[in-house]
DNA sequence: GCGGTGTTGCAAGTGATTTGCATTTAACAC
DNA sequence: GTGTTAAATGCAAATCACTTGCAACACCGC
């Protein structure tokens, strides 16, 4: 597991526990956002079952530690992805088959500077997914 | 209530029938977006009361329809609003009182063509909401 | 090894949204 | 108008994602 992910646990007066380790070592292994049924189930392949409450009570800590990312495609749940070693990126997904690609892209850091002055609201993060046709489903 | 939406109605085999007219009402004097929640109860203080199911039924069906566009903001609920009349836009809202602010401004256009050629995919929407602390709460 | 605090499992609880079904109602033809 | 019929509604129950209370447990620093 990154050290930086470590360091952020303990300056947040984390505990590194078992089950914290393997959810960590699911989400670093998915190069997609994931949702926590998803995470649930591999843990379990990975005969690393965990109550589905902990894997919920980890995602969110982690995210409040800004060291996963929630990403949202109107599917009814959360999607979650580790930030540590992956540049600023957005998604698109299939609404076909539900495939999710990432896309290294992003035109909103010019934009904020105009969205600040239009409302005088400070930005402080923004969400942006794309949604179409992949391939195989077109 | 817009010829439009009483056409589209029409043309995708749906009545006009009174709790839907109520809703769409409700819909068309709110310039932002709302959740079903709120729509019903707005429907309720209206003296227009129906049973929630009805309403949801009615979001999803104008949904379908294209009637109104759906707007998730990471709250645990989905938001929507009416498309007649209204540019595309999107929204901005404060992570300190929940208020919401229409965007009159979208980058996604100019950048259609270059996700297509990246992903293959066949482009068909996107959603944009950027989260931040308005005047009063930051 | 011990103590204290953060964690987990389990079970129960929420809150949003959906669904089955019997009853009603708009829409359209006669 | 009246009848016909497909769509729509109300009501109750169900589902699904997610959260919470609490007692037992496991890290971590000393």
């Amino acid at each position: 597991m990154a050290d930086s992910i470590v360091d952020s646990l303990k300056a947040g007066g984390k505990k590194l526990t078992k089950p914290r380790q393997a959810i960590l070592a699911i989400l670093e292994s998915n190069a997609l956002p994931v949702t926590a049924a998803e995470v649930h189930a591999r843990l379990k392949k990975a005969h690393a079952h965990m109550d589905l409450a902990t894997v919920y009570r980890n995602l969110t800590m982690l995210q409040e530690l800004g060291l996963v990312d929630p990403v949202g495609l109107r599917e009814g749940q959360m999607r979650y992805e580790v930030r540590h070693g992956r540049e600023h990126h957005h998604h698109i997904q299939c609404r076909g088959c539900g495939r999710i690609v990432d896309l290294m892209l992003c035109p909103i850091k010019k934009l904020t500077e105009l969205v600040e002055a239009q409302t005088k609201f400070a930005v402080e993060g923004h969400s942006l997914e794309f949604f179409g046709w992949c391939p195989q489903c077109r």
